[in-house]
This record gives C-alpha cells, sequence and structure tokens, in this order.
DNA sequence: TCTGGGGTCCTGTTCCTC
DNA sequence: TCTGGAGGAACAGGACCC
C-alpha cells in the first residue's frame, strides 16, 4: 500500500454532452442529451443542465424526452470523441508512462511511477496543471480524484463533479467511506445493494463490520472478499498501461421485433460478419463463437460454440452463429441479436495465408457510420434519427427512409457550397434543417432548412474544438475566416424559416 | 411509459477424461 | 469390467461498468 496520494483518477464532465455543447454555441448552457434517438434508445450522456430535469445515462429515451421535452437531443458522434480523447490521453501519458484508460473519457495515472509526484504537495500540483491542460487542449472540463489507491481515486474525483478536484488525504479513507453506502463501492451494484440490505447491511462501515466470511457467505468467495477489502479501503490493484481484450462482440436492437426466421438468419448472418471485420482491424482471431437473443419479453440467453482452433475467418463464425440459432425459439419475436468472439488469440501468419483471398462478404457494412445502430436498416427508422433542438425544429419522425446516403442523423456535422459548416439541426419528409455555426463562435448561428437532396449539402468531419493554431478558446474571432462568429445573434429556430444568408 | 452497446468477471451446472 | 471421485473445460446466465 503506498502512502502518498499518487494514484490520479482522470473522469471528464458529461463528456459527450460536453463536447457538443463546446463544438455547437448554441447549445452551451442549454439541456443536451446524447445517445440513441430510435424509440428503442437510451440516453449515453445528458448535460448538467439536463440532469436538473432528471435525466441521466441509461434511461430509455422517451422517459427522458417526458423529462426535458425542450431539450436537444443528439446522437453520439464517437470519432469527435475519439479525437478528443487521444488528445487527452496525450497529456496523461506526459505526466507518466502509467496510464491506465477504462472508457474515451475516464483514466488511471501512477503518478509515482514517473516520479511526477511524491506527496500530497506534488500530487495536487499536477492534478491542478493536468485540469488547467485539458481545458486549454481540448476545451473541456475534467474532474481529477487523488489517493492512494484506485477505488479511493475514483471516489474522489466522483466526489470533484463537475470541474473539481479532490485529494483524500491518507490515513483517513476509512472514516470517509465509513458512512456512505455501499453504492460508492465499484462491483456494488443494483443487485448487490439488494442483497446486503436484505442482510442489514447499508453502509461501507456495516461491511467492515460484518466481516469477510459473512460477505463470502452472503456474495461468493470472489466477490465477498473483494468487496471487504474495499470496505477496509484496501486495495493494492496497480495501474495497468496494457490491456488485451478478452472478446469482441457486436449487437443490434431493433425498433420492431423480428418474427420472421429467415430474417433472424440473415440478421445474424450480418452480424457475424460485422464481427469478424472487428476482430480482424484488431488483428486477433478467436475460439469461441457466442450468440446473444433477446426476445420480444427482454428475457435473454447466450448460446456458445468452442471451435477446434482460433478463426477469423467469416465463413465459419456465420455458420457456427447459424448453428446455434437452430437452438434458439425465436418464435414470439426478438428485439435483440449479438455475435461475439471469445478465447482471443494473436493473428498468425499461417491464418492469413490459410483465409487469403477468401474476404468478408458485404451487407453489413453500411451503417459504419459513428450513430448507435438503435435500429437495424431495414427497420426504417434508421432513417430518420429526430433530434431537435426544440419540438419545432423537429420535424416529425420520418418514416419515409432517406435514399442510401443522404441521412442526416441529427448534431451530425455539414458543410454547405455556399454557406459553409454547420450542423444538423433535424430531418425529416425529405428535409433537413442546418444550423450554421462553428465550435469558434460565441453565439448562435443561423438556421436554415434545404431538401434532404441538395446536392450542395454534404457530410463533414468534424471541426476542432480549439482552434489548433493558438490551442486557446478563442471566443472573439472576428479576423479570422470563420464567419459564424460576426453573424447576428438567431432568435428563430423552426425549420421552414430559413432565415437571411450568412 | 420500458429498458443500448461493448465489454469484464464470477458462479453454478454439466460433461468428459483420467 | 465397473464404479466413483477429482479436476478441468465448456456452457449459460447474472451482475456490473462506462
Amino acid at each position: 500500500m503506498r502512502t502518498a496520494p499518487t494514484i490520479l483518477h482522470l473522469d471528464m464532465d458529461a463528456f459527450y454532452a460536453s463536447a457538443e455543447q463546446a463544438a455547437k454555441p448554441s447549445l452551451r448552457g442549454k439541456a443536451v442529451v446524447v445517445g440513441g434517438l430510435g424509440p428503442r434508445g437510451v440516453v449515453a450522456t445528458a448535460s448538467y443542465e439536463a440532469r436538473r430535469f432528471g435525466v441521466h445515462s441509461a434511461m430509455p429515451m422517451g422517459q427522458a424526452r417526458r423529462l426535458a421535452p425542450h431539450a436537444a437531443y443528439l446522437v453520439p458522434r464517437f470519432r469527435l470523441y475519439r479525437d478528443i480523447s487521444e488528445q487527452v490521453m496525450a497529456l496523461l501519458r506526459e505526466l507518466s508512462p502509467l496510464v491506465e484508460p477504462l472508457s474515451l473519457d475516464e483514466a488511471f495515472v501512477d503518478l509515482e511511477a514517473a516520479e511526477a509526484a511524491w506527496d500530497a504537495a506534488s500530487a495536487e500540483a499536477v492534478g491542478v496543471r493536468l485540469r488547467a491542460d485539458i481545458r486549454r487542449v481540448t476545451g473541456l472540463t475534467g474532474s481529477v480524484g487523488l489517493a492512494v489507491s484506485k477505488m479511493l481515486a475514483k471516489i474522489a474525483s466522483e466526489q470533484a463533479k463537475p470541474d473539481g478536484l479532490v485529494l483524500i488525504p491518507p490515513g483517513t479513507e476509512r472514516a470517509l467511506l465509513g458512512p456512505k453506502t455501499v453504492r460508492i463501492l465499484p462491483g456494488v451494484g443494483p443487485a448487490t445493494a439488494e442483497h446486503l440490505r436484505r442482510a442489514g447491511i447499508h453502509t461501507v462501515e456495516e461491511i467492515a463490520e460484518a466481516g469477510e466470511d459473512e460477505l463470502v457467505r452472503l456474495l461468493g468467495k470472489a466477490h465477498g472478499s473483494h468487496l471487504y477489502e474495499m470496505a477496509l479501503a484496501r486495495d493494492e490493484r496497480p495501474v495497468v498501461a496494457e490491456r488485451d481484450s478478452k472478446s469482441v462482440s457486436v449487437e443490434d436492437t431493433y425498433d420492431i421485433d423480428i418474427h420472421d426466421r429467415v430474417r433472424v438468419r440473415g440478421e445474424v448472418r450480418r452480424l457475424a460478419d460485422r464481427c469478424v471485420e472487428r476482430l480482424r482491424e484488431a488483428g486477433r482471431s478467436g475460439r469461441t463463437v457466442v450468440l446473444k437473443v433477446r426476445r420480444y419479453d427482454f428475457s435473454t440467453l447466450t448460446r456458445s460454440e468452442t471451435l477446434r482452433g482460433p478463426t477469423d475467418d467469416p465463413a465459419v463464425v456465420r455458420e457456427a452463429a447459424a448453428r446455434l440459432l437452430e437452438a434458439v425459439d425465436t418464435t414470439g419475436g426478438v428485439r435483440l441479436l449479438g455475435v461475439g468472439v471469445s478465447g482471443l488469440a494473436d493473428f498468425t501468419q499461417e491464418d492469413l495465408f490459410a483465409q487469403a483471398g477468401e474476404g468478408v462478404t458485404g451487407g453489413g457494412t453500411e451503417e459504419a457510420g459513428e450513430e448507435t445502430a438503435a435500429a437495424g436498416p431495414e427497420e426504417g427508422a434508421a432513417a430518420a434519427p429526430a433530434g431537435a433542438l426544440t419540438e419545432a425544429a423537429a420535424p416529425a419522425p420520418a418514416t419515409a427512409a432517406e435514399p442510401p446516403g443522404r441521412r442526416w442523423p441529427a448534431g451530425h456535422d455539414v458543410r454547405h457550397a455556399e454557406y459553409g459548416p454547420g450542423w444538423v439541426q433535424g430531418s425529416g419528409l425529405g428535409r433537413v434543417t442546418v444550423r450554421f455555426e462553428t465550435p469558434y463562435a460565441d453565439r448562435p448561428g443561423r438556421v436554415r432548412t434545404f431538401r434532404a437532396d441538395d446536392p450542395a449539402l454534404v457530410s463533414a468531419d468534424p471541426l476542432p474544438l480549439v482552434r489548433p493554431q493558438d490551442g486557446r478558446r478563442s471566443p472573439q474571432v472576428g479576423s479570422s475566416s470563420s464567419a459564424p462568429a460576426t453573424w447576428p445573434n438567431e432568435t428563430s429556430g423552426e425549420p421552414g424559416t430559413a432565415t437571411s444568408r450568412p
């Protein structure tokens, strides 16, 4: 157990939503919800403004819309988030070679490994500097926790949110944890908490008092012992920089349950191909093929088959998945299908030659875009992400599919030949509403509506949140080429009210 | 109201082999 | 030849995390 608080946990604040607000001046200070916009979508991230209405992660989108009807609803743009994440991770790696990313917006850093910090004061100084660097480079805020272990550093960063820094002084850990609810400990979810509650255990201190034997009896060997250690603030897990993934999987939830067995088989084939594609991208092969089926009543079952050796052959995975499907009753309908491969091995040269020329069949790649595929491409609704700033700006959820390649997901970047860069505010019924603004403006840009097949309108890459040349957020950019900064404030966001050109 | 997607880890059961 | 136990692999499901 180390004696200085030199484990740092960074957690970006409401990451996806903050990135969208930074990219879109008209959303700053407003409720923003990012997630799947289909009828079965859930919230990935809600801005702090949206959280005030009770909206939170993992909430069904329909419920979020009832709680915050005037929020902006956007589909995730993982490419933008990945770019920002890489900038942040690069800053962390400047601090120490021991950086363990947990997701796009979270990571542990071992400051001691690089002698970047050796006591509380030096660790805090690193944290303060890091937060300033993140803001300078990305324009976003992150919260930092510092403590002697990963568990405590994570708890500290949670307490620091939003936009803060908390250091847990060594020696104070148990006093801090004791009165807290058991849910504060990592690994205690709703089920475990309920289990503990029934045993009369509500706080961390009560876990410690119960003793290890009792916890093992209640929760099983691994979970019980681990939880007991955590409750005593003992956590010796090291920060691990490199971690090999152990499985690769893809799954789709369909807007409407699929009943047709032939269609189910087709979807499983498609998912198998996508899964293999991902496997190959990672340069891996795998031995166990897993089929996942969620039925109409939300019951989920998995079937798996272990092959003689690892494969990355799409035909082999397809066939295995098809065999597994034959053992599953899908009458009544399925809402989700998934195909995964586990038991991963590194790709071998031998496999390469054996499978050369085979190629991955098409059919599963058209939605390789960044939207979370909350809808199968044949269900129709995927064509019309009905995100919008306001009800008025949200045209009726389109049921008529846009022509392939002319889909306009809410929130995605576009460029117009005449009006320049902007983003999709809403689409449907053959029209698309665009707000023309860039991250560098300090006021909302103007709104125009176009035909969905307007040749002057094309998809565009996300712009960096901070102008690359100066590395600082620059609200005053009148001298630059960014027209939106000088546009007058926008008063009407309604589609169809094509305001005067910029 | 209605519940995503991509992961990890653990547990209990069953089956096979020695 | 039969039986039983131990141990491991495979399999299915559940809980949890972001």
